[in-house]
DNA sequence: CTAAATGCAAATGCTTTGCAATTCC
DNA sequence: GGAATTGCAAAGCATTTGCATTTAG
């Protein structure tokens, strides 16, 4: 978390900008939950550990923490952003149950070379990627077979 | 296209809906197109085509041909919803150039058949998936540099 | 001290919806 | 004829923004 904060501390310094109780708090509260997120979720996890921060400040703080890369947005086919944080985990890309909702994260580097052939293969200077699977998982493909029979 | 029409008249009334004038509209201005395209950018080209047809309609169609497997919604980190047409198109996936909008489609078998391998290994039931790599083109990866050096 | 950040409330922009009039089957 | 569809305008929602006030450095 120390090395975190010092992250996102150098980065603001070499902005110009400042870090408020209010940057250190939702920054805190990112990593302090594993999985995706939303402004929503964020803000009232806030407000359950006592930090009354306006959504216009962590609208206005996410972007300076993906700048930062320190979280990402993801994207599987939902309506609202979706974050994770992403600082010390490799690259990885999600399944997305679409019976529970479940998200579960995988990485295959065969994937990741591919991707780069690829790439390589069309002259095209990847920055990054996003692969989402969206499908049944083990338990709900079960129950969905069932309630179709 | 009349393969198209039938295909989503049969689905129609299988649903016991109506091919109207605009329904028909709409489906041959997205198949006369290719590429990918929004709400707006439909609505405009229809006007064009002198079919003055309301937002709200095309917000209620574009679900309809999607269910019926005729297009799909693309995503790449766009805001807008995003769709392109895919019947008769096998599965792709795409690159967008974050330089100058560009969008590539391209195929790779050994992804495909990856993903599907990473699927059993999880035990997911995969229904669909999508791939989106960002980064910059040939031609935009050269300005890139230059204005960077 | 002073530029940056905050919270509020208003504004924005895409999408959805209620409703009366119309149209397909 | 009657359920489905349309267009309009209003409503919804997530996100952004202007502004007066506060605060970090």
């Amino acid at each position: 978390m120390i090395a975190i904060e010092d992250k996102f501390k150098s980065y603001l310094k070499s902005k110009g900008l400042k870090f408020t109780p209010e940057r250190e708090a939702i920054l805190k509260e990112i990593f302090s939950f594993h999985g995706h997120f939303n402004v929503d979720g964020l803000y009232e996890r806030l407000l359950r550990h006592n930090k009354n921060i306006s959504r216009a400040t962590i609208y206005r703080t996410l972007p300076l923490l993906v700048k930062n890369g320190l979280i990402e947005e993801t994207f599987h086919c939902q309506d609202k952003s979706n974050y994770e944080h992403i600082f010390g985990h490799k690259h990885h890309d999600h399944m997305l149950c679409i019976g529970c909702g479940k998200v579960v994260g995988f990485r295959e580097e065969e994937i990741e070379k591919l991707q780069e052939m690829v790439c390589k293969k069309y002259d095209f200077h990847s920055i990054k990627h996003k692969l989402g699977i969206k499908g049944y998982c083990k338990e709900c493909y079960k129950k969905f077979k069932n309630n179709k029979a």
